[in-house]
DNA sequence: CGTATATTTGAACGAAATCAACGACTGTGG
DNA sequence: CCACAGTCGTTGATTTCGTTCAAATATACG
């Protein structure tokens, strides 16, 4: 289990980004991330030109609209992808967790604004620095082709829940996703804490606002959803932001009910 | 202007698969598509082992769970992406359209169905065929890495649609889709037709139904949104599927009021 | 300990779903 | 040519789920 350290550097909402060298072979998410595809040598090079931002939880990540010119892996933390209609509402389009890849790697502008839920950990590479560890190692293009297809995936399946789903469904929904990707800590891909029986305990990430941002409710719904859930005996929760799964197997029932 | 052919060979509801050989050089997909990233030697391996297959409307490509062999490209047509619930609900969780890759290149099975909404043509690999392919021209993985970026902001700007925008809004984001993606014929890629002042008449590709799995809404409240999109002298409609666009400028207002 | 922020709870309202019926278009067979 | 069935789309009446508005309570933090 990785214990993340206390941020010791950064100032709340701001972003602190160093020409910090970081051996790659002490990176939690090595083989899981896109680097997976890079050779010794490749990681070499990785660590002479990739370089960390950390951002405090609350903090701007990016802008929507702002110039992209760089893009990278997340190590630790949860990102939240945000769209803001020109009329002013926001909408979480995506979350993502350690290991996956982050940005915009042809665009040379944000379409998206990403915000830090938790502090949060980047390796960064300048956009041309990329595509050339892209051109030289081609196992890393492969490798980053298909997280991306799974991001797809992931996209579409969200697509789905916000389209056919009930607001109990949806915060079902969500509470497994939590489990899946932040129940074993460090766990970054595959559903590892979903499948075993005993009650699991973790901390939600999003605050209610943006869980219900994320879910395409109101607040005060899904408040109440979460209320219908502790009644239900599914779930129970201590402080407003640590939630522990009783009943795993009910959570994924009412994912989906229609039929019960 | 390109006039479809009138699909000889196809019976309604079933895949024609042949392998019938098709000279890229007269592929009008070929300098959008992923293909745009091969030399003229990687062309000439793809009219060798690439096959068609042809779709007729309403007819199923692959189905949910299905084992997955093949991947490919669009040549023509509007494919349509569904997720069925265990609970039997079905949604459409994205459209494609001419130019665009298609499948799962890396999965064994199929994730969601897909579905003829028009005369379907298809250019298709088998999985190691294409990843052979892909290793051998890294610049063809380099767009198609491209491509699925570009696909996952689609994706990403449909969860904004259905999350956070009324039924009003949603058929307005539907139908500029459709005036962007098939307004001008053959434009694969930009939004070409939208830019133009004048009217524009195209085809609707799907049905109310269709249209109304794919927004999150009943059949029901799709029909009255048209009623008072046509009321507002926005659109016109002759039969079912064909549409005017009357005022596009107004029409991208709706699709995101809040301030008119 | 007090203030600001986040969450919960309550009551009234409204947009879209649901239930139900009707009309328009298509193709078939008498 | 028309009656018929079948599909698809429209329209109306009613209900429901989630929103909205409003207030109370809990939690975090200086």
């Amino acid at each position: 289990m990785i214990v993340k350290p206390a941020l010791p550097h950064s100032i709340t909402g701001f972003v602190v980004s160093r020409p910090l060298r970081q051996n790659c072979a002490n990176c939690g998410v090595r083989d899981v991330a896109p680097c997976r595809g890079l050779s010794d040598e490749g990681l070499v090079e990785v660590d002479r030109i990739s370089y960390r931002k950390r951002v405090a939880p609350g903090g701007i990540i990016v802008r929507e609209g702002d110039p992209a010119s760089w893009c990278g892996v997340i190590v630790s933390g949860v990102v939240k992808l945000g769209k803001t209609s020109p009329g002013g509402r926001q909408q979480i389009v995506g979350l993502q967790f350690a290991s996956e890849f982050f940005g915009q790697p042809f665009d040379e502008t944000w379409r998206l604004s990403a915000d830090a839920a938790t502090p949060v950990d980047l390796c960064c590479f300048s956009q041309p620095a990329f595509e050339a560890l892209r051109n030289k190692y081609p196992a890393f293009g492969g490798a980053l082709l298909q997280d991306t297809v799974g991001a797809l995936n992931a996209a579409r399946e969200w697509v789905f829940v916000l389209g056919r789903k009930t607001a109990e469904e949806k915060l079902a929904s969500f509470l497994l996703l939590v489990a899946e990707r932040l129940g074993g800590e460090g766990c970054a891909r595959g559903a590892c804490a979903t499948q075993a029986a005993g009650p699991l305990t973790c901390d939600l990430a999003l605050s209610r606002t943006e869980i219900s941002e994320y879910l395409g409710l109101r607040l005060e719904t899904v408040s109440r959803q979460f209320k219908k859930l502790k009644e239900a005996g599914v779930i129970e929760t201590s402080g407003s932001r640590t939630i522990t799964f009783c009943d795993v197997g009910q959570l994924k029932r009412l994912a989906d009910s229609e039929l019960a």
